[in-house]
RNA sequence: GUGGGUAUAGCUCAGUUGGUUAGAGCGCCAGAUUGUGGCUCUGGAGGCCAUCGGUUCGAAUCCGAUUAUCCACCCCA
């Protein structure tokens, strides 16, 4: 098959079987943040070029080689975003958010693009779950972005996630630790790898990332931004710790940890995978003082977060993590003749106008691919009409999973009468199966009448709101509670033993 | 931008030192079974063997280039 153009390069289309997928994790996160009182925010793909120069820093990889850059029709220098946030504080200070009640907190789920070469979690088009809270000045603001992030970890049921943070310094105390890491890296650059030296004018904090061996042994006696914090960033870093050690959220201090974007000051952090070969950032973020005052508007300080959306339901996958199953078809209508397919497309509608889902032969196949098609679908029931039944106004409701079936009158109160007879049928069903010894059956069973107990209390509009929120305190009063408990011993011994070694190392400095 | 691997059906992959008409499993559509799914058997559709060029009597197979894709670096989600 040839087709006059193909998919683009890094681009993906995602298609039923993983879009389902997508929809819950979007659904946990939006869930999640609203609990921690964020609301969504919409901004164009599409910005002044400009911004993203701002914003992220002129000579950043980003902005230097990585953006989809092009003249509009009307000669305006243009760019697909490559991040998120730029776009979110421009919006802000344009339409006055800035001048409502602070912080605001907002979230998106934004598509989002740099020319890069793709690999493995990298693609040109992404997806970037975004979280900021604007107008927060205090650590608590650091906190509640981390532990909010956190939490929808644990929601999607991902382990091996680890926290890392360090505190960079701030626009007071930023050039004096900036200057010192460049002398020092010029004074050593002989003993850096090629790229690193390259690094040393450019970008000298990147160094630290370094996996090349000479270059780590330079690294070790580099001087640290945490020993060159100004008394406020101190106090900020160490508050961070204490409030993140209250949500019992593991944390390891990475003194080499800078992110790319210049944008940061203080708290940066990331959230780490460590399931696969290579550790995997799922997500970045950091507080961000300046960058409301560098694209030209008032100084706002905030923090925020994104998330990797395509990286995250990779190593959701690698994890074998849990996704909730569709919404089952309930009942399968299979018409023969014309007569039949008018009662079809009726007695289907109706079942769907009370929230059912239902459906019906779209092909004019005959009866049997009609049943082979009910099957691949995982019909629940289904039900035969053809002349006969047209005839009687009676027809048989099959239980597709026992094939019991059950005669069901074909009149106005259809959607009645298939509720009341599935009920029976469904109780037949359980006590038959629970007689077998095979659990198999067992199971389709049991899956079925969830399944309904779940979509019966979809369709009650007036219970929903509350059962959602006995399961949520349920649910969260039981887990949470646990993890905490058991995390913080480990967490205090952990940090005990990190501020041991640092404390180490830099005596080393000294 | 640099380096390495790969490219055959919707998917996963065979395809002999180069030799007629291109193969399997899964999936899809149908028949066996005239009005009832799952199991079985049978059949059908679906291929410019990524593209272009070269070597050869002859290329899916060998060579070159291009493109795509995967991986690593750079950078980052």
């Amino acid at each position: 098959m040839k087709l006059i153009a193909s998919r683009l390069r890094g681009m993906q289309d995602i298609i039923p079987g993983e879009s389902e997928k997508w929809e819950y994790i979007e659904k946990v996160m939006k869930e999640q943040a609203k609990l921690y009182g964020f609301r969504v925010i919409r901004t164009p793909a599409v910005e002044l070029t400009d911004l993203f120069k701002r914003a992220t820093g002129e000579t950043s990889d980003i902005v230097e080689k990585e953006m989809y850059t092009f003249n509009d029709k009307g000669g305006r220098d243009v760019s697909l975003r490559p991040e998120g946030t730029a776009g979110v504080v421009r919006a802000v200070l344009e339409t006055g958010m800035h001048n409502q009640v602070l912080p605001l907190k907002l979230m998106y789920i934004s598509s989002c693009y740099r020319y890069e070469k793709p690999q493995s979690g990298r693609y040109r088009e992404f997806y970037q779950f975004g979280l900021e809270i604007i107008g927060g000045n205090a650590t608590m603001a650091d906190a509640e972005i981390i532990d909010l992030g956190n939490s929808i970890f644990e929601r999607l049921g991902l382990k091996n996630i680890r926290l890392e943070i360090n505190a960079i310094c701030c626009e007071g105390c930023r050039d004096r630790y900036f200057a010192l890491v460049k002398k020092f890296f010029e004074l050593n650059k002989h003993l850096l790898c090629e790229t690193c030296q390259s690094r040393v004018e450019r970008n000298p904090v990147r160094i630290f990332d370094c996996k090349n061996e000479s270059c780590k042994k330079v690294i070790r006696f580099a001087p640290l931004s945490l020993r060159y914090l100004c008394r406020d960033c101190a106090d900020h870093f160490q508050f961070l710790k204490n409030y993140i050690d209250e949500c019992g959220i593991d944390l390891t201090v990475n003194p080499h940890l800078f992110r790319g974007l210049d944008y940061y000051s203080r708290t940066v952090f990331e959230f780490i995978d460590d399931s696969g070969a290579e550790p995997l950032a799922i997500c970045g973020g950091g507080r961000y003082n300046n960058l409301s005052k560098e694209i030209g508007g008032v100084k706002i300080n905030s923090v925020g977060l994104g998330i990797g959306m395509e990286r995250l339901l990779e190593v959701m996958k690698k994890q074998g993590a849990k996704f909730p199953e569709n919404k089952p078809c309930e009942i399968y209508i299979a018409p023969l003749g014309g007569p039949a397919r008018r009662e079809a497309v009726k007695i289907s509608h109706n079942l769907r106008k009370v929230g059912i889902r239902a459906e019906l032969d779209l092909v004019g196949r005959f009866i049997k691919p009609q049943m082979k098609y009910a099957n691949k679908i995982k019909a629940l029931y289904t039900i035969v009409i053809g002349a006969k039944e047209m005839e009687d106004k009676k027809a048989l409701l099959k239980n597709m999973a026992s094939g019991q079936t059950a005669e069901i009158v074909i009149d106005d109160n259809f959607v009645e009468n298939f509720l009341r007879l599935r009920e029976e049928l469904d109780k037949t069903a359980v006590s038959q199966i629970e007689n077998q010894t095979e659990n198999r059956a067992e199971n389709q069973a049991k899956n079925q009448t969830e399944n309904r107990a779940e979509n019966q209390i979809e369709s009650q509009t007036e219970n929903q709101a509350e059962n959602q929120a006995k399961n949520q305190v349920e649910s969260q009063a039981e887990n949470p509670a646990k993890n905490q408990v058991e995390n913080q011993a480990e967490n205090q011994a952990k940090n005990q033993a990190e501020n041991r070694a640092q404390s180490q190392t830099e005596g080393q400095i000294k």
